[in-house]
DNA sequence: AATGAATGAGCTTTCATTCAT
DNA sequence: CATGAATGAAAGCTCATTCAT
């Protein structure tokens, strides 16, 4: 028969927590953001950072951990098994480009973590172990190899790396390109315009030699 | 006859703390690298970093201009005038690649920089006002499309983009992608053979289509 | 059986705080008291000047409210109706020569606060907003002015101005007077000889001109 | 045969030194003004404060000096010895006031000195030994009361404190004043108010009490 | 006479964390 | 589960002063 009837509610607590964790990590790094700064977002008592989560680090390791499950839920599984390599990967790249446009959290707090080496990655094993789009990737440009469509001596671990470096780029140093090239890469058009040369140049640059382009 | 000889050196003294700035700053962003660490690695008393620059965001803007300063000495001018422009533009990529390869001060002071949005970036005028690379590059692919031997609907802003986003993947986002793909990018030799196929990449990527792929 | 007893009690830790910075800042000023001296004289973790106050000018405008409280509780009320408005007057000037008297922290702050020009009373709105010596002045002097047996052409507000400054200055200027009348107005019978002459001065200064001296 | 020629000016160096302690000191106080303030203010080296006067506390007290001999300076002696005690004390009350008026860092200094309970005063023994103020107030009142003009039982000393504080109080605590009484003493006309009521207070005070009231 | 470099102690404030209730 | 008090260390910065030139 407590005074106050129901001022607890754990999972709101955490979740509270977590959520103004996501946002502050990922605006301000790890020693940009205090712990003062996460509870008063979060509007919970400090102590409870220490009771959910144990430390700062910790509280770190659990956003990034947030913001990862957030690509493994996106899966980009919606390719019609029956279309082309081309199509599929083409669709996988676009749901890719989209899903760092509509994640800046993730897209940031990435930045951060290897800005910082990798500090955190490191002693947190579940992170990237199952990266859908690693695993489709591989399988896209496997079939298309095989059916000879793309080119044979293609580094398919490389290639995958200049995939998301040609998409990363639009994101990750968006500040410094914006102002070293006079051009506004915070506007979306202006994005989407660069996501379709990506497409063609990635398809030209990897299309088996004697094939014509845009049959695929 | 003084006892302590290294006394009184003004040059060195600020040579020192701009040093350790760059070092420490490029190593753990701004809120991660303290002035009492600077000072410490510069082994200068702490006044002498705000007799000197005023303030730690004063003294973290001049390592940020002095990592940049590095890029503009670059120049990447080394390329024959009578070269093909598939010729120059291999070198000159080759040279951006080795650059960031052997300037990861650069390399992570801009990673740092953007993950702060551009805060300080914004309020030092001088930066990235006359990247070399930028013009180097921009003469370059005009050549080729004027001659015919690239393609003629390249947007050649975005094609940067796309070139630095293939180089700089490899430095940005390095630890997550060791992590994720299981290779070590750290490696020189894997991070030479992504650096070939970017070059396939983008030869196939832009020459024009009806020219054959590597006589150019 | 706790080992420390004295552990944990917020109301002593806020109240010894405020004490200690009304005794230093008051016999030092805002610049010339640290917060380290009033943690120490408060036996009080520094942290908690900012846990309850925030910030080294709020705690000293929390001790410029206090003192303030004091003069408010005063009140002067002592006073039985049916005396003579001069029985009146002359027993809240000795009320408030001796509040002053015997409330050094006070006239000290006033004086502090008014060496920098009010800088920190125009942000605390609450303060002087109805000081009681004020009103009953006001009201004194009025029913004298009306029964005739003060002046008709009196200035309220600079009679009062100048009842205050014949109080105040016995404190304000104690020192540099001492110094230059070669006497010491740290001596109590010095300053009750003062007052005394204050009254005279005072009564015989805003009677009506035909009333007789001392009969009122 | 110097390189620069006559950079060198070893009075107006001292000089400017002098009127930015002036300036600094009287507008915040001792602890208020830093060294680094007042040499940026008279645009001179930092070392020409120690290499002139010693140290922080010696230019303070230099610079109370300085205020001093301002009011030694006035000396108020404009009085036709033939005038009548009442016409003489009115003027020197009035110059005296003017003065304050005037001097706004002469009567900032006193405060602040006194303030800090005449710290430095006391070890500065110039100070005060000969006010030309006290003196002429001493002779006047005399002169007045062996006329018969003045009552007899005056003491004087006291009698100038009052006329001090009358006038002082205008200034001393002009901020808390002017806020409790939601007047402006910053306004000039307002304070000649205030004097003119000081004046009649001070004479119908200190008249012989058989004398008429506005003959002398 | 004059300069600017250099210093160590101290300033106000914030840090991540733990304790008592 | 939840709160707010309490802590010592360290943060960025300024202090008055001295040294070398």
């Amino acid at each position: 028969m407590s005074a106050r009837p129901a001022n607890r509610n754990p999972d709101r607590t955490r979740r509270r927590l977590l959520q103004a964790a996501v946002r502050l990590f990922s605006a301000r790094g790890y020693h940009g953001a205090s712990v003062d700064q996460i509870v008063a977002a979060a509007r919970v008592n400090k102590r409870m950072v220490y009771h959910y989560f144990g430390s700062k680090e910790a509280i770190y390791r659990a956003a990034l951990l947030d913001v990862y499950n957030r690509i493994v839920a996106a899966e980009f599984h919606a390719t019609e098994s029956d279309a082309s390599p081309h199509d599929k990967l083409t669709r996988l790249l676009r749901n890719y480009f989209d899903f760092l446009d509509e994640n800046p959290e993730f897209t940031q707090l990435i930045q951060w973590e290897n800005a910082e080496r990798g500090k955190h990655i490191a002693k947190q094993k579940q992170l990237l172990s199952k990266d859908p789009f690693l695993e489709r990737f591989r399988q896209i440009v496997r079939e298309g190899m095989t059916s000879g469509q793309f080119r044979q001596d293609l580094n398919i671990p490389h290639l995958l790396i200049h995939c998301i470096g040609l998409c990363f780029i639009y994101h990750s140093n968006r500040f410094s390109l914006s102002q070293g090239l006079s051009m506004d890469l915070g506007d979306r058009n202006e994005r989407q315009k660069g996501l379709n040369q990506i497409l063609t140049l990635i398809f030209e640059g990897i299309r088996a030699p004697d094939k014509p382009a845009s049959i695929a």
